[in-house]
Parts: C-alpha cells; structure tokens; sequence
DNA sequence: ACAATATCCTGCGAGC
DNA sequence: TGCTCGCAGGATATTG
C-alpha cells in the first residue's frame, strides 16, 4: 500500500514523464473513483486541454499543478498506482502495447486511464477501487480544512527534533500516533511496523510512557527508514509499482512487517502479528521490550 | 469529546 | 474439485 517512500517514488516518476504534457481525454468503467466533480463529463471537460505545470507530494497524496489554476489530486489508497504507458482497450480490457513491466497481474487493473497530449497514457491501476482522484481550484485546495490539516512532512528539512514532539498528542498508542496523518504525514502499516522495530518499542507503548531519548530514537529512525525506503523505490509486498510498473527494492529489507511467525533478524525470536487500532502490527515480543 | 467500529472493494488462500 | 468465508487495509462516516 501506498505511503510515503511510494508515493514519492511515484511523484519523481511523474516528474520525469508527465511534466509539461496537456490532457487530452479521459476514460473510467468506475466513476466513484471521481469524487470531485462528482459528475464525470464535468470532470472531463474542466480537465480537457489543462497543461501539467508541476507534480508535489503532500502526505500520500499526489498533487499535479494544472493551468489555468487548477489541481488534480491523486489519493492511491491502499491498492492504487499511476502507471505511465501505451495500452489499448479490447473488449473492455486494457492491454499494454510492448511487453515489459506493465504486463505485470498487477498493473492490469486499470480503472481510469488519461490521454496525454504525447500520444502515450496515464492511467490508475487499482485492484481493490479505493484509490480518489479530484479536480480542485488549487486556491480552494488549500484553503479545504481536510488538507489543512495534515500533519507536516517528515522529510521537510524544518521539521527538526523539537517539532517532531511538539506535534505529538499527550497521550496514545505510539503506532496510532505514528499513523495519523493529522499528526505527520505519510506514514502507515509498513513503515510504523518498521521504525518501531528499529528502535525496540512496542507498538501499544502509550507515548505519554516513553522517554526524552527513545522518542528522539523514533524521530532519528522515522528519517532514515524514510529515506532509504526511497533510495529503494518503496515496498512492492503485495501491489505497489512504480509508474513504469517496476516493482521497489525495499519489501526486501522489511524486518517486521508482514513476517509473522518468522525469526527476528536481532534476537531470533518469534515475529508477533497483533491488531492495534484494528490495524495488523507485527513486532518482536523479545527485544521490543521498551 | 473521544474511541471503537463499519464502510468501501476484490483477489487470494484456507478450510470443508 | 469447487464452493464459501475471512482477511488485507487508508481514510471517512457512523455508532457507542
């Protein structure tokens, strides 16, 4: 699923392709993927002939600055990617036109593709429908008071230490608190699983509990996971691709998420999966003693 | 005021 | 073999 080190591998590869190049059409066989405008032909004529002037991320939303002072936002949820290619549609499904990555099960869900002014297509993969695309006027973009208020980015080069725990609500589970968007942007399951491992806390410690040191551990950890899960492309364990369909590298340095039952890369002791704020949290009960 | 739960979806694997 | 069932999960809505 899509957090931070994917969607940024994802806006960096928009970067490289999309840049500059005007919409052209638009096709969907799922509308609600829409939410704004709700009505699709809207969406479509407002989107027509809007000129891609810049890609930003902003938590794990993708955000493609358009002209005329429109934005269209991209919010991938748990199963969705932007993938950049040819394809053409037979009998209903999508098909790419080169073999290579894009032919990959999972870059076949295709369930909103755009034209581009190139000739080539931009188009959202999506197994499980979650993913929302909305066309905003970047000026009420950022005055709406649910993207005011995301917490801020955790790669910003201000958000220092004494930020990261002036942030931080009085009290609650650290892995619920790590994976509030309201709080700090961007992480989720996998990453929350994998800082915590790193500096041996608990994912139900209660945050009020933990002391000066080991939440500058936390902070220090958040950082480099981060950054070395983008140096890696992000995590492929089940659906992410980059926009080119390629899979990440860093599924393959995961030391707690999704290893239930397997051996702690530490202390060889069991890997547990529990349910923290009815979200799967995978941990080692021996050595996240803290 | 806050926290727990249901909702949206569908492929997959387990169990019968 | 082939069916049903439960699970996965980000963010929001709804209920407790």
């Amino acid at each position: 699923m899509p957090e931070l080190p994917e969607v940024e591998t994802i806006k960096r590869g928009l970067e490289q392709r999309v840049l500059k190049r005007t919409f052209v059409d638009v096709w969907t066989d799922f509308k609600k993927t829409i939410k704004r405008p709700k009505n699709f032909e809207q969406f479509k004529k407002s989107l027509k002939d809007k000129r891609i002037q810049s890609v930003r991320r902003r938590g794990k939303n993708i955000i493609l600055d358009l002209s005329q002072g429109m934005s269209l936002l991209v919010h991938q949820k748990l199963t969705g990617h932007l993938l950049y290619g040819k394809w053409r549609l037979k009998s209903g499904k999508w098909l790419p036109l080169e073999k290579g990555p894009l032919t990959d099960p999972m870059n076949r869900f295709l369930h909103l593709v755009f034209w581009l002014d190139n000739g080539d297509q931009l188009a959202l993969s999506d197994l499980r429908k979650f993913a929302k695309v909305e066309l905003w006027k970047t000026e009420d973009l950022e005055r709406d008071e649910e993207f005011k208020k995301l917490g801020p980015e955790p790669l910003e080069r201000s958000f220092d230490f004494e930020k990261f725990k002036a942030i931080l609500p009085k009290k609650g589970k650290i892995k619920q608190v790590l994976m509030d968007q309201n709080v700090i942007a961007g992480i989720g399951n996998i990453y929350s699983d994998e800082i915590l491992f790193e500096v041996r806390v608990h994912p139900e410690k209660d945050i009020a509990k933990l002391s000066e040191k080991n939440l500058e551990k936390i902070y220090s950890a958040t950082q480099d996971i981060l950054k070395k899960a983008i140096k890696l492309k992000g995590t492929s364990i089940s659906d992410f691709r980059d926009i080119e369909g390629k899979k990440g590298l860093f599924e393959k340095k995961l030391k707690a998420y999704r290893r239930a039952g397997k051996q702690c890369f530490r202390c060889g002791g069991v890997i547990q999966r529990i349910k923290v704020g009815g979200r799967s949290a995978h941990f080692c009960l021996k050595c996240q003693v803290i």
